[in-house]
This record gives structure tokens, sequence and C-alpha cells, in this order.
DNA sequence: GCCTCGATTGACT
DNA sequence: GTCAATCGAGGCA
């Protein structure tokens, strides 16, 4: 098992929310794979915090690619990474894990960053740092796509990945 | 300071 | 299917 570069997410957030998919996301001593992720895009964006404009999201996503972003709504926290191409403000946040070394409701994103411990303080933390993903060899697997979940506008496309039949993946 | 809203979840009809 | 809990950030004064 090695550690991703922080060059995996110098790329579109679209290619890296799919790439994500099988991944294995390290904190601490806990483990889990990623099995459903979702790309934001800046400004043109209608579903991110980012077309908003300045906000403490924005800001971050603007930051260099691979830094920890992690955003509250409601009482839950939503675990993002940046990514982009140089300029950009990207992001892609992780919707659902499934645990490999510890037991815990997993299958959604506020759910899964209770279960990891995932703190306000880990947002603009580096990758690699209390927080990390890992590149494995695991069984092959079919990705599925859709719609994004839960946002109230969004756009036409599919950004929504996840690993089909999986059962960890969110309603 | 005060008001509104949301990338959610869980409980309930 | 509907709906309320609950809180940080943004907009406005």
């Amino acid at each position: 098992m090695k550690k991703t570069s922080l060059r995996f997410f110098d790329r579109n957030a679209e290619i890296v929310a799919k790439d994500l998919l099988g991944k294995i996301l390290v904190h601490g001593a806990k483990k889990a794979r990623i099995v459903e992720t979702e790309a934001y895009f800046d400004a043109k964006d209608p579903a991110s915090r980012a077309s908003k404009g300045d906000n403490k999201v924005h800001r971050m996503m603007k930051e260099s690619p691979g830094k920890i972003l992690v955003y509250n709504v409601h009482m839950h926290k939503m675990l993002n990474f940046v990514c982009h191409k140089k300029g950009k403000a990207n992001a892609v946040l992780i919707r659902a894990v499934e645990p490999l070394n510890f037991s815990g409701r997993t299958n959604g994103p506020g759910l899964l960053t209770a279960s990891l411990g995932v703190k306000d303080r880990h947002h603009g933390q580096n990758l690699g740092e209390e927080i990390g993903v890992w590149q494995d060899n695991f069984e092959k697997f079919r990705i599925g796509k859709s719609n994004r979940i839960g946002v109230t506008k969004d756009l036409k496309k599919h950004l929504r990945f996840f690993i089909k039949g999986n059962k960890f993946v969110s309603r």
C-alpha cells in the first residue's frame, strides 16, 4: 500500500473523484475504503458554496491541491479534498467510506466524519499529516454515477461517483 | 447583534 | 413520503 502523491489531486475534480474510489482513507489507526464521492467546482457550480464568492470554503478551494477542507452543515461535518488544475477552485466531497479495521456507521457524509473523528482542526491541513489517502490493489469494481444528492441546485452533469453494489454507499 | 439558510440525519405518518 | 433538530457563516444594520 502506498501513499498517493499530491500530484494526484492536481487534476480535474471530476477525474479525481472517480479515481478516489477504492482508495484507502487513513486517520490515525483507522482505515476506510472510499466508496462514494462527489465533485464540486468553482463559482460556475450552483451547488457549491464557492459560488457564493469569498468564504471559508472558497478560500480553501483555491489553496494548493491535496489540502483537507472541512465544512459544517447543520450539525454535521463534511470531508473534502482540494483538487484542481492551477487557478481553479475545485474540490471532491467524500460521501461514504467502508470501515476496514474499525466499526461504525459511515454510509453518509456526516456519519463518516463522526466515525473517523474528523474535526474542525483538520481544515487546512495537507493530506499526509493527520489524515492521508493510500492506494491499494483491491478487487475490480464497477463505477456507477448519478446526479449529486442533497443539493438544492445542481448542474445537469453527473458528478457523483460510487462503487456499484457496495452496501456502504449512502441512500 | 439578528435573521436566514444549508454538500444532513433520524424519527415519524 | 414529511419534518424538526441545531449551528457556523454570510448578509445586513
